[in-house]
DNA sequence: CGGACGGTTGATGCGTATCAATAAAGGTGG
DNA sequence: CCACCTTTATTGATACGCATCAACCGTCCG
């Protein structure tokens, strides 16, 4: 029930140098977003807007950025579109701050520049859940949306860059750049499966395969955003870790040394959190077999 | 790995007629939905939303319908301001059919009109997860929007009506009405946070705390609608319930066996699935402080 | 009627939580 | 630099919660 002692209030305020540990890093600061020409996706068959709307939508599923395959490009593009549309402040964060806290007034959200993020959310009687983990392309802040405060905690695991959104602002973006509003839904839609994935993860896993998968979840996420998958930094303690999969940080210890002494992963060098994947693809074997081991059954 | 052999086809042509099941129903059928006045629940003060809104949101922090504050007349005012700016058709649907099948083209989202559905998410390794329960006011669909494919398969639990809105359309309506883009960002929100208080629960909870916190949940779900909180009827078979919670029907069997043993809740006459809670501020007290049970520490 | 399905309850074993001891890593001040 | 403390991680022993297997009952329905 430790409380962050770095408020939002402090983080507004600090000088806004960024250190580019993040290999992800490509937007230096906000001075070259303005002038940026909008460039459409190539192909982009530029969706919903023409009110004379084809009604084949009826037929066709509807399509957002789908037309561009490659999951990073999409990220590029979607991070540029809110650029130029929004034109957006940044502020450096470094381990420890807290972008926003759980019970606040709602008013702002963010677009992760880079670092890795936590969100922890709070039930009534004390316990503490961290819900979701993100990195460089994730939004902060939807889920405070609903009620006018914030329902979590966002927490930087990590030294990193975030664009700040005023929500009035997005809003306002989002009217006029039926684009922005498109991608906004799908960041939200983005959300939701993975939250959902969460809870099939927890719920339908053995805690082996649970931390096997997450490890899984990890690299693929990393590979998405063009970073290193076969070599992770876990930017987290065993407890935390353990928190957000459910399981005590006892046993996200002896599943990491098994899988350790079973070949399918590798501790680092430089410390027990840098973690590396010989074998993605056995990994993700090793998560599907292991899956029959829990409550499988339904019906 | 069933199959459910309704298919969303032969719901989409099944003629329209609606059984009186749930007391939650207003609307009969799709065809007084366009003549259909603002018609005010008795006693509602009827604050429609004037369209010259304040500015004021970059000020305040930001408000949807926050000015309201009784949640069921939120809930009310969010139908109503759908129906008028959107103009659903709406379908009846029965136990059993399926509104949308995971991996199908995504177009269109669902408003629940009346009924209990719940959304099934399958792994590619074959495991199945029920991810989320959705009543009247809930959206169902938002999750198709990221990749243009539903995520999950959408099924009712019972006789119920839900108004069809093309995902086209919806966002053609959201550019015109700002009014209606909050509404929806206030739903995809909403889903965000039940979706991670239910990872809470999974994840924090011994699972008789997690029987008790689910009633708990459902009861105030159905208050919120105006609906009877003392009285559930669950319309889900243990083995839903069990997969939902994420422990085996045996174990939730068990867990009701000793909630009604302890006069926290009662079996009604109509079966097991019927439960009464004669007090609910005791079951909330309960699910507290059971709460330690599990994980509880962080760091 | 019989058979399928849903629900309850008991006996047993496994998977994790829990408790505890130790080691390793990081930070601080002398 | 080292001594010291705190934090983090590992590993073992034990206990307990829940999954699993199984038997049984009630209801529904062809």
């Amino acid at each position: 029930m430790r409380v962050n002692t770095s408020t939002t209030e402090t983080i507004m305020s600090e000088a806004a140098q960024l250190i580019h540990h993040d290999r992800s890093h490509q937007i230096s600061s906000r001075e070259r977003l303005p002038s940026f020409p909008s460039r459409a996706p190539a192909g982009m068959p530029s969706p919903m807007m023409d009110d004379s709307a084809d009604l084949q939508d009826s037929i066709l599923p509807f399509q957002g950025f789908q037309t561009l395959q490659d999951p990073q490009q999409r990220m590029l593009e979607m991070m540029r579109t809110v650029r130029e549309l929004v034109q957006p402040a940044s502020k450096v964060v470094r381990p420890g701050d807290v972008l926003y806290h759980s019970g606040l007034p709602f008013n702002t959200v963010f677009l992760i520049n880079s670092g890795a993020y936590k969100l922890v959310s709070r039930s009534l009687d004390g316990r503490e859940q961290i819900v979701s983990l993100k990195f460089r392309g994730d939004w902060l802040g939807f889920s405070g949306i609903a009620h006018g405060r914030h329902a979590c905690d966002a927490v930087a695991m990590d030294t990193g860059n975030v664009s700040i959104i005023p929500y009035a602002t997005l809003l306002e973006g989002c009217v006029r750049h039926p684009e922005l509003m498109a991608v906004v839904h799908e960041a939200m839609s983005t959300e939701i499966r993975r939250e959902r994935e969460s809870l099939m993860s927890v719920c339908t896993l053995a805690s082996q395969a649970r931390v096997a998968e997450f490890l899984c979840a990890w690299a693929r996420s990393m590979a998405q955003r063009g970073l290193r998958a076969d070599e992770l930094t876990l930017r987290m303690t065993r407890a935390d870790l353990g928190n957000y999969l459910g399981m005590t940080l006892e046993t996200v210890s002896r599943c990491l040394s098994r899988l350790n002494r079973e070949q399918l992963i590798r501790f680092g060098e430089r410390g027990r959190r840098q973690i590396s994947i010989p074998d993605l693809a056995r990994l993700e074997q090793y998560v599907i077999s292991g899956s029959s081991a829990r409550t499988a059954r339904l019906q």
